[in-house]
DNA sequence: TGCGGATGATTGCGTCAACAACTATTGTTA
DNA sequence: TAACAATAGTTGTTGACGCAATCATCCGCA
C-alpha cells in the first residue's frame, strides 16, 4: 500500500507541465543554430529585439522590462555583446544616467545571417507541426495568458497614439 | 532612412515570442509560491515528478530525461533535496552503479502543503483565464508539439502495456 | 537654489547549471 | 575469463544570472 499520488494528478499540472515541456524542448531544438553562431539564447533575443526596435536601439531599462532579465542582467548582457563588437551603448543625451544599447552593423549582419536558419527551425518544430486553425487556435490563447501574464511586455516600444518615434 | 526591420516581423518570430513571453510570464506569477517554501523551480519538478512516479522514486538518469538538466544537474538537485531531507537515494539493487532519487515523507509533505497554492496559482493565471474549448484547443496543440519535440519525456514512466504498476 | 527622495545603471557576491574529466560497474566478445 | 567498450553517476571548473548595495543623475518642493 503505497501513498497516494492521485492527488499529484490535477489537470491544472497537467497543462502547466505540458506548457513547461513544449518550450523547453521547442527551445532545445532551436539553439544549435543560435550556438552556431557563438550567441546564447540571451543574446539572440536581445539582438532581436534591438533589431526590431526604431532605431535599433533600447534602452536598458526597457530591455530588462521586455526580456525576463533583471537589470544587472541587461548590464551583462550589452557587455558580452559590446565585446564581440554585436552592440554598442550610448548615452541618452536626454538623461545621462540612462544608456541605450544599440545594434551594430555587424549585429545586424550576424542577426541576418541566422534568420533563415532560426525561421527554418521554428517551421520544422512548431508553426509547420500544427494545421492553420490550431495554430490560430493556439495563438490566441496563447496571447491572452500573455496580456495577463506580462502587463510590462512592450516597454520601450512607442504607442501607436503615442508621440512616434 | 533607418535600415529595413521588417524582416524580423515574420510571424513565425511573433509566434515563438509569443510563446516566450507566455511561458515566462506565467512562470514568474507561480514562482512565488514555490519560493515561499524554499525550493527553486527545479527543485519542485524534481519532487513533483518523484512524488507521481511509482514507489516516489526514479533513477538519477530518466529523472535527467524527464527534466530539462543534465546529469550533474541532478546530482546537485537530489544532493541539495538530500541535505533538506525531502529526498534521499538509494542504491539500485540489480546494477550497483545506479541509484534511485526516492522522495521522503517530509518531501511529500512539503509537496502536499505547496500544492492548494500552486494550483489555485495555475488556475489565476493559465487555466481560468481561458474558455474550456479555448483551453482545450491549446492544449491539444501543445500536446501534438511535445510529442515531437521531447521524444524522451516519459523515461522511466512503464508504459500502459507494460509490466504493471 | 538647494535638499531629499526616486530612478537608471553598474558592481560584489552567492547560487545554479552545463561541460568535460573521472570512477565504478556492467555487458560483450574473443 | 580477460580485455575493452558502454553506461550510471559524481566532481572540478567555468559562466550566467538574481539580489542587494552602490553611484550618479534627475525631479519635486520649499
Amino acid at each position: 500500500m503505497t501513498t497516494d499520488t492521485a492527488i499529484f494528478e490535477d489537470p491544472r499540472l497537467t497543462a502547466m507541465g505540458l506548457l513547461a515541456e513544449t518550450f523547453a524542448g521547442l527551445q532545445a531544438k532551436v539553439m544549435p543554430t543560435i550556438t552556431a553562431a557563438g550567441l546564447s539564447m540571451t543574446d539572440f533575443d536581445v539582438l532581436l529585439r534591438l533589431a526590431r526596435s526604431g532605431g535599433q536601439r533600447l534602452r536598458m531599462s526597457d530591455l530588462a522590462a521586455q526580456t525576463a532579465l533583471s537589470t544587472s542582467g541587461v548590464t551583462r548582457v550589452v557587455d558580452r555583446l559590446e565585446n564581440h563588437g554585436l552592440a554598442a551603448r550610448e548615452i541618452c543625451p536626454s538623461d545621462r544616467r540612462g544608456a541605450y544599447a544599440v545594434l551594430t552593423g555587424e549585429g545586424g549582419r550576424l542577426l541576418a545571417s541566422l534568420l533563415s536558419g532560426h525561421l527554418n527551425d521554428i517551421d520544422r518544430w512548431f508553426t509547420g507541426l500544427l494545421s492553420p486553425d490550431q495554430l490560430d487556435a493556439l495563438l490566441s490563447a496563447l496571447r491572452i495568458l500573455r496580456g495577463e501574464v506580462r502587463p510590462g511586455a512592450t516597454a520601450g516600444v512607442y504607442s501607436p497614439a503615442g508621440h512616434g518615434q
